[in-house]
RNA sequence: GGCCCAGUAGUUCAGUUGGUUUAGAACGCCAGCCUGUCACGUUGGAGGUCGAGGGUUCGAAUCCCUUCUGGGUCGCCA
């Protein structure tokens, strides 16, 4: 084996090689992506960051050649020679680099090879924990590749355009102090303070916060999180978030800025055009017509409250329902009488069953008139009324759920919706329908802690209109807190927080927290508020999520370069492990399992 | 913590009414031949504690119990 750059300098890139280059002279460095050897003449695939290329030895070069029936996948090698172009009934069309090959002169093996657990390429079908033992090998795929290269662009489409926009990126700590409310913490025992434990942060909120206090007016920062709860696609103990806070600003200001960012964010890294300003509905509109706080307005199918004609009906599930409080809500699925046959609209009320409705009622608008299990309950004026009601149309199906409880009705329809749309294949993979969802509730009451709990967290200031209600009818008060919705996942959330000291000891007092409790979790930031406080509000993405929609992942594992397992462990690593004794005593730490 | 799916050569899988199986295939790997391949071809070969432990049985990859691992999901995630 030779010493690096002892005869061969790196000229080129393999991927970018064109017909222009023929005639140059060119040194390679990369792996060794297959070996085809015909005996008389050997042809190397050589792969790097930027693609792969054909290299060919032929025996006159006599040296290299032995040195090519040693090469097996994946060696190092450096190859130096002549960009040449390919006779015509030997190019390659499948790859950019096709027209060319190198014609070559040295070849030196710059590092061997084990044989690697699976092949080096896209669209191979391998376990995923085997691949998350060999992580390095994994990231070696394009594709895996890419999504590290997209990610990288994503975070400097960020730096570049919050930097333009006078943000100043602030590193706040990563050990801190535990909080109540929100995830579980994942705790680090302090050994200079015996008993003491330092906490991740779940996000740098307070920090933030404080930095506004202390004049920096605009932060943000790529923020390492974590949280202590269990994994799924979208989530990891510990996960980056874009953060940012500006100061003298109000919901509408955010907003923009922040439309501003993502269009710039998604034209730079994928280049795609994205329209500005979102559309944006209330908390109280996205439930009542999508039964959910993160809509896919990817298709329609708007909920439609019908509780009004339904009362009036002799059906006794619709009346009951509405006389006891409740609500009925429709469905129209557009032309679904001709998609739907009989029995798959059985399947559709085995389905609603499911989601934990008590039933469907459904209509169906034939060419020859109204086909319905309820229609007979219905004078012909109160189903016309129902039918202008859904804008119904021939052919049309139309849906119904009842129940007392309202909320129910809502977050079911809202899943059969779901439902529906991807039955249909409306929900197209490509499609970018951002949505701002603005004015939710600034608290809601746990059942299991019998008290109220703050929605978003203890600092989102109530609506000016609505601090009255804190003392009345909290959960009647509404928040300036607005969460971005991207294709019906929530890409990250924001508020205007509270500012003032006296409004925050309000808000700790309707949580339920005693003063001594409030002192010692937050003391420090009241204790900054009282020292001149701007008005202030900010937001945070989830940024292994944004890269995972922009990209059309299915889990965020794939744009993370070495993500844990559904059990929380690294498989290359190893980690979580256990520890030498003596650490354990440095921390006064016993384990009692 | 609950529920569901999957663990058999390096990899992806087949085999599961318990016994003609010495557990197969493909790709990969190793060796020979091959001067225009790019899924190279061709001939031959090696490679397995059937995730682990226990049980039932004359006999277990196959049935039962426990457990571990990976994935999905509900709870949880201010």
């Amino acid at each position: 084996m030779a010493k690096l750059n002892e005869k061969i300098k790196r000229t080129h890139y393999c991927g970018q090689l064109r017909e222009s280059d023929v005639g140059s002279e060119v040194g390679l460095m990369g792996w060794i992506q297959t070996r085809r050897d015909l005996g008389g003449i050997i042809f190397l695939d050589l792969r790097d960051r930027s693609g792969i290329c054909q290299v060919v030895i032929n025996p006159e070069h006599s040296e290299a050649f032995e040195i090519a029936e040693e090469i097996r996948s994946e060696y190092v090698v450096a190859v130096k020679g002549k960009v040449a172009l390919r006779p015509e009934e030997n190019v390659n069309p499948k790859i950019p680099t096709g027209f060319v090959e190198i014609i070559c002169e040295q070849l030196v093996i710059l590092n061997k090879s084990k044989t690697p657990p699976f092949p080096i390429e896209d669209n191979i079908n391998v376990d995923e924990s085997v691949r998350l033992k060999y992580r390095y090998l994994d990231l070696r795929r394009p594709r895996m590749l890419n999504n590290i290269l997209f990610r990288n662009r994503v975070n400097k489409a960020i730096r570049d355009f919050l930097a333009e926009n006078g943000f100043i990126e602030v590193e706040t700590p990563m050990l801190t102090r535990s909080t109540p409310e929100g995830a579980r913490d994942y705790l680090v025992p302090s050994r200079v303070n015996p008993g003491s434990f330092y906490a991740l942060p779940q996000s740098p909120q307070l920090f933030k916060q404080i930095l506004m206090v202390a004049g920096i007016e605009r932060y943000y920062q790529i923020a390492r999180c974590f949280r202590d709860e269990d994994l799924r696609a979208d989530r990891q103990p510990e996960f980056t978030q874009l953060d940012m806070e500006m100061s003298f600003v109000e919901v509408d200001d955010v907003i923009s800025l922040n439309e501003k960012l993502i269009k710039y964010i998604v034209e730079q890294a994928s280049g795609r055009k994205v329209d500005i300003p979102f559309r944006r509905l209330t908390y109280k509109e996205a439930m009542e017509k999508y039964g959910t706080d993160k809509p896919d307005l990817r298709f329609g199918m708007e909920m439609v409250n019908v509780s009004d004609i339904a009362s009036q009906s002799d059906f006794k599930v619709f009346a009951d329902a509405v006389k006891d409080g409740g609500i009925v809500k429709g469905i129209n699925i557009q032309k679904g009488g001709q998609i739907f046959s009989r029995r798959q609209i059985d399947e559709l009320v085995e389905k609603a069953k499911e989601l934990g409705s008590k039933g469907m009622a459904w209509i169906n608008l034939t060419p020859e008139g109204v086909k319905s299990p309820i229609a007979k309950f219905f004078t012909e004026d109160k189903m016309n009324e129902l039918l202008v009601r859904m804008d119904a149309k021939t052919n049309d199906l139309l849906i119904f759920m009842a129940d007392t409880d309202a909320n129910k009705v809502l977050s079911t329809m809202g899943q059969m919706r779901l439902h529906l749309g991807k039955t249909l294949g409306l929900m197209k993979k490509d499609a970018l329908e951002f949505l701002w969802v603005t004015e939710f509730p600034l608290l809601e009451y746990s059942e299991e802690e019998k008290r109220f709990v703050a929605m978003h967290h203890p600092f989102t200031s109530p609506m000016d209109e609505d601090i009255p209600l804190l003392d009345q009818d909290p959960s009647r008060v509404r928040a300036k807190a607005y969460d971005i919705v991207l294709n019906g996942t929530e890409l990250g959330g924001g508020s205007i927080r509270i500012h003032s000291s006296s409004l925050q000891q309000k808000m700790f007092e309707v949580l339920g927290f005693t003063e001594e409790r409030a002192k010692s979790n937050f003391g420090f930031l009241l204790q900054a508020f009282e020292y001149g406080t701007p008005p202030h509000g900010g937001i945070a993405y989830g940024l292994d999520r944004m890269v995972m929609l922009l990209q059309g992942l299915d889990s965020i594992r794939d744009c993370i370069a070495f993500p844990k397992t559904q059990n929380a462990m690294c498989l290359m690593t190893g980690a979580p492990a256990e520890v030498e004794p003596r650490q354990l005593r440095d921390l006064h730490l016993k384990v009692t399992i």
